[in-house]
DNA sequence: TTGAAAGCGCTAACAC
DNA sequence: GTGTTAGCGCTTTCAA
């Protein structure tokens, strides 16, 4: 429990100066290098620790790239950090992970870190960001919005997007679901009023029934609930089971994140049905996990790894400077496990 | 993308001294509500924020608690982040996540964030800690390791801990299996040399064995792959589809953590087996997911959010300086569910 | 109620 | 190669 020891004792216990001890400690070329070793053993001797903010409130730049994520728990962010990280320092950059609690706070959230810790750049993993976010205007360093979505209406913000196309790709799930002769489709879909990720995929639901002369059913639209987290498990089987108790008939589940798919196998399996043979089901995500479930969920899968390392290439270009601002819109795939039957 | 602008630009901006925008920003008492309000104003029309790092460095003391999480992703600990968060709010703190990579790097960053962040305390998540460590002795703020195992053998570090009883927990795990007639009983325990959690948790397994008179057949002990993240469903998976390769004979997997259990769930599906019918399956942990699988997966649960609320009622009493050091123990319980059959 | 001024611990000129 | 010194932006005495 020793008292915080600093540079400026480091450098009265070595008699030198403190400059030599900075310049010892940040691996300074300019310096001779048995003055070096004797300071740096000093510094172990006492366990000395530079104080970091001393260091970023002096220093003019950093070199680290902050990742923002709003859902650190979130299985599909989780399986994305390593990529981060690791195509990060691969560049050279060091890396640091952010957790925010909600959407609110991510622009001033983004703004204090972006000062504090004078970041390179920023990527935002999740969570939806407000177009019109003054705060974020103020973030004088590159960033980018990984898997953030825009909301599916109104202007959007001018910034650098990775992400898919949540309307085209929901489209494409439950037309697959048609296509297998399915015509009364639940959906799980988000929280009522969502009108970013989950709001861009039920409009998806509704355009491919509608495509397909299916009239929705808004009896058979189904949100999360808005006091348990979204797109988990456990929303996915409460909604499920108030979906199977209404009695209403239906054929197939489209729920609009595997986690939620997971919960709905669940609530499934309780009221002693069989998937597929009584009720197909259908992910989204195309997570890890999808594939260990019994059945296997068909999902439409988005590259989240190649996601994440354009996020980085784009970030580090704007970096340099070499590239404007862009939307980078990845293709998703269709997935086709054993969740669902032909039927019809 | 405007310049940064400090305490200084506002303070001449609005005709004052700097120490009345600190004033004003900080909720000071002793200042004019007119004037206060006319610097606020100020403040917000310039989205002025107060620079981190110099206010860290200046600030005698902060009111934040750290939560250390060594694995940010394991399912298990993100289920507990809620708990810590909502209880240190309560108690006035600010509440503060941060990852580590790994294990080695744990004191060290401990001791740098204290100091960075002026820390009141810390919680360890996770991760294993030498209890020899330096740098923890030169944490000079409480700190409690929260699910952070002791080594199994040899001298604990002297600090408060909050867990349960590996071995033990482990051992009654086992003993369960044999009571419900298994011999041949495999387990995948974790990474080779682990001499903590998973450590503890293969002496369990030895232990109930050795019990029963039943001799420990080396052949059914799998270690989880180094180049795999331990406690992974990918490790269980792979790993019990050598198991099962390996052609041993066995009537039950023990997975030492609810993940593996469901990586072994798919690798034994794979192999067209059944469970229980074929091989009982059980895990360890107790989290959410496990009741989702099929069969629901018999485990032992840990009582994760009351030892997250115990470690920060501990964590608060050191602060308070009302108690010392000492190990909390926590009781698991067996929970039955559908993966074991009864044999024999 | 307010302002001036002294540092917090560090880095980076600049001088030697 | 090394030491001296001026701040980085802020909080906090201390005087006014």
């Amino acid at each position: 429990m020793s008292e915080n020891i600093t540079i400026k004792d480091i450098a009265r216990i070595c008699g030198v100066g403190v400059s030599t001890v900075s310049r010892a400690i940040n691996d300074d070329p300019g310096i001779n290098e048995k003055t070096k070793e004797r300071i740096l053993e000093t510094v172990r001797k006492f366990r000395y620790v530079p104080n970091t903010s001393a260091r970023n409130l002096k220093m003019t730049e950093s070199n680290t790239i902050a990742l923002i994520v709003c859902g650190v728990g979130n299985t599909f962010f989780t399986s994305m950090y390593d990529d981060f990280q690791n195509e990060l320092e691969k560049n050279g950059y060091d890396f640091l992970l952010h957790s925010v609690d909600n959407d609110v706070n991510i622009p001033a959230e983004a703004l204090r870190l972006s000062k504090e810790k004078r970041l390179k750049g920023i990527v935002f993993l999740g969570g939806w960001i407000n177009p019109n976010s003054k705060s974020l205007l103020n973030v004088n360093v590159p960033y980018v919005f990984c898997t953030v979505s825009h909301t599916i209406e109104g202007p959007h913000a001018p910034c650098p997007t990775v992400g898919i196309d949540d309307i085209a790709a929901s489209k494409r799930m439950v037309d697959y679901l048609c296509d297998m002769g399915h015509k009364k489709i639940a959906i799980i879909a988000g929280v009522e009023g969502d009108m970013a990720v989950a709001g861009g995929r039920l409009l998806g639901y509704r355009k491919s029934l509608e495509e397909h002369g299916i009239e929705v059913d808004e009896d058979l639209v189904f949100h999360m609930k808005k006091d348990i987290d979204e797109f988990t498990v456990e929303n996915g089987y409460v909604v499920t089971k108030e979906l199977i108790a209404s009695k209403k008939e239906f054929t197939a589940v489209y729920c609009i994140s595997d986690l939620t798919a997971i919960g709905a196998y669940r609530a499934i399996y309780d009221a002693g049905l069989k998937i597929p043979d009584d009720i197909s089901v259908v992910g989204f995500d195309g997570i890890e996990l999808g594939d260990y479930m019994n059945p296997r969920i068909t999902t439409m899968v988005q590259p989240r790894h190649e996601m994440a390392l354009e996020s980085v290439r784009i970030l580090l270009k704007l970096i340099s400077q070499e590239e404007g601002i862009a939307d980078t819109v990845f293709p998703t795939e269709l997935l086709t496990r054993d969740s669902v039957k032909k039927i019809g």
